[in-house]
DNA sequence: CCTAGCCGACCGATCGTTCGATCGTCTAGG
DNA sequence: CCTAGACGATCGAACGATCGGTCGGCTAGG
């Protein structure tokens, strides 16, 4: 993302605020001040405001479709994609809580091109799911999604994560997953401890895409 | 809410570009306009831009809580609780999109004095839930939800609800309610059909605190 | 004549953004 | 080796626009 320390800066401070206040909540001054530098050196590492809302948007749900794609492909049993997809998508919504917070609640701020882009990324990554669920109906271990109703209510539920997990929290990450996954799998028609899935892998998913331990 | 039609007008006006825009992305010239009075006639019937949003919020909230108190007093199966619980709530996000989404995003819009109250007022609605599920646990019905985790992941997957949905889309509320609740039944332990709560009394109670024939 | 409803005009503050100037650092030519 | 100048980074100051909010006065019904 970015190599020069001020630019990291200026990325940092703009996710912390626009997830705290919200994109017309933080004012350029504010945001200079919390990157250390002034309001006029700020235009150096920014288009404009919404050029960098923009940006990190965009970024976030990169990564998380590519951890997503990661995790997913050539893997037959939709149970076990299933359980990837959850698992990945709830670490990430609680590693990166702001960014993907931001994410979700900001479209609304972007100019109609600007989100369209991004929406189009955003139904790409629920395809996935989508595709997913599918493929379990028709190998029968899960029920039919009708209008997709399922699916909008599991990514609802993983993408709230990032409303209320904190690190400081008393919930691990681990608990976390595997919760939210029995509940998806439950949600889809399993029955009775559902099974888990290849944890390590998504581990090893996690640290390639975010470079954070798990 | 309001006898005053202009009244009507202004927080009609509020609370749907509050939802579309969010707090700081509308100006009180635009809310005037859409509410067809001037800027100044504006502040003959809200105090500050500020307690306008916290009107809303409050008056939403109040109708939330009190619609789930009125459907939980005096039932004492766990099942038929919650099963109640979510149906109200995702009615509630279905037919009030724009009043819970503000509800929802709006919170850090508020300064600290107005915030606290309204989230006391969200905890004591949670608290419900929370009563309800440890309920079900000890009755043995429900399973243990360690941190609240269920809890969480419930109530984001409902509120979620305002996010997506449409009344111009295919979903009918019956169908919506009766899926979100089988979904909460199923996380929390119960194994294939999970009943089905007294829907007609859910309508009742919607009707009498939104006024909305569903 | 009082009051409720309404508004045009205006307040100081802040908005996102731009401009011109000043730094230090690097590089090419003599 | 010296130096002129290009360059990236930084900033103070200012731009016009808009912000939330106020004030004095107009109008109409009781």
């Amino acid at each position: 993302m970015a190599v020069n320390p001020t630019q990291t800066r200026v990325r940092k401070a703009a996710i912390r605020l626009f997830a705290k206040k919200g994109f017309h909540g933080v004012g350029i001054r504010e945001l200079a001040q919390a990157a250390k530098v002034s309001p006029a050196s700020l235009y150096h590492y920014i288009g404009s405001k919404e050029e960098l809302l923009a940006d990190i948007m965009w970024e976030s749900l990169e990564r998380l479709l590519s951890a997503a794609m990661l995790a997913t492909t050539d893997v037959a049993d939709p149970q076990e994609k299933l359980g990837r997809l959850v698992t990945l998508h709830v670490i990430a919504h609680a590693v990166q809580a702001k960014e993907t917070a931001v994410v979700d609640n900001e479209l609304r701020s972007l100019a109609p091109k600007l989100r369209r882009r991004v929406i189009d990324k955003r139904d790409t990554y629920e395809q996935l799911w989508a595709e997913t669920i599918e493929q379990g109906a028709e190998a029968g271990v899960f029920r039919q999604d009708h209008d997709g109703l399922a699916r909008k209510a599991l990514l609802e539920m993983c993408s709230g994560v990032a409303r209320w997990y904190s690190p400081k929290g008393e919930v691990k990450l681990d608990a976390l997953a595997s919760q939210f996954t029995d509940i998806a799998l439950r949600s889809l028609g399993t029955s009775d401890a559902p099974p888990q899935p290849d944890l390590d892998r998504c581990r090893t998913i996690v640290k390639y895409t975010w470079g954070t331990h798990v």
